[in-house]
DNA sequence: GTGGTCTAGACCACG
DNA sequence: GTGGTCTAGACCACA
């Protein structure tokens, strides 16, 4: 498993490593039942202080992605689920109304951007 | 043009007014050469405060969205074009790949999810 | 508002603040909109560090119990209600079962714990 | 007896085996004078380490609830008392108190926490 | 060796 | 001045 961090980014670097791991488990890089690397080796991996990684872990445990289990350490959750699925849903639509805002604002045509959802998809 | 906020959000105020204005442009109820009100103005409505409210403004001037005439005051510009074509696509697409990556990971199927993308364009 | 710590206990302290927040609002000496100390102030007050005090106040904006306003600061929530009702029932009567085994097996009749239950709604 | 441990959950292990003998020895499936496995036999049995179920069983041995004879083996206590009855009294009531706080918190009126403490007796 | 907790001190975004 | 983020280093509970 390898990350790749912008540390210069505005995004704060523990989104970055949940939205990593999120990819990795979406793009079947990262299989249920795997095991992650602990919060003080991926800290020493990737070059950042181990509440970092933690914070990161710690989220993913609450959305259900990883589950830490007591001696099998940090692993990717059988069956990912939000805790709230509706609310999951409305998140989605919200962020992907606002995308499509933007989208359309700045000329994109509405088949440009369904093209765009379907690469996205494909491109995971 | 009515903005609706939502104070308590994690989303920074400025963020949402520049969104709001996006949306507004988006949905035709806000027109080209159309005029906003003043920084003034606006902070006082809305109430928030002035700086907050001149972040958003130089934010979607800088977007080419919004046009300030030191005496026209605040317009819509005629055609909004982001300052780098190329480098708005990829944000756009980066983001749908990984609100996409998401979805999938929480167990939405991709025709549901380019279902969810073309509700959010129809709902603009 | 005073919270009246126990450094040396095994609960942790941010659980601790927790606590003594959800039985202030419990008791009414917390109204709802009411304003709590700032992280720093709070962690001034009590001589804890600022981290353990944003802690319990993450875990209660989690709970719903706390608004973390972008001006006004820290206030109760208008209807503390948990994101999950049914989840939230289940803990507590799951917590209420263990404490129910724990007092038949040390030799306490089924009245006085129904009694016990009562005191303790009472003396919130 | 079976023990049914959750490895994933932040409770400790060892205070589950302890809650599961309690809540065995309250339902009636533990009767007084009966036999437990030996702390070899149950950590193979359930698959943890020898030093927690030697933790579990000296801490119910600290409380009356479990006699540990050299030869006879580990049997349950004829009548369990924990060592001092006011300060068990004090941190039932304590505890209750707490749950109760936070019962009223999320909008549980008390007529329903009283129920909920019966059913929680009874399904014991 | 693992994660959980706490401390101390720092910089930045926000309003 | 507020909370958000990150770092560094420490101790402890758990298994």
């Amino acid at each position: 498993m390898l990350l790749t961090l912008d540390l210069q980014s505005d995004v704060p670097i523990y989104q970055q490593i949940r939205q990593q791991v999120i990819h990795g488990i979406a793009s079947g890089r990262l299989a249920p039942g795997e095991s992650l690397p602990s919060v003080r080796q991926l800290a020493a991996d990737i070059g950042v202080n181990l509440h970092t990684v933690n914070k990161a872990y710690q989220m993913l445990r609450d959305d259900g992605v990883l589950v830490i289990h007591r001696q099998r350490g940090v692993v990717v959750s059988e069956k990912p689920k939000p805790p709230d699925v509706s609310t999951f849903r409305l998140s989605v639509s919200d962020r992907l109304e606002q995308l499509a805002a933007e989208a359309k604002t700045f000329g994109v045509p509405e088949e440009e951007f369904c093209a765009l959802c379907r690469d996205a998809w494909q491109s995971i």
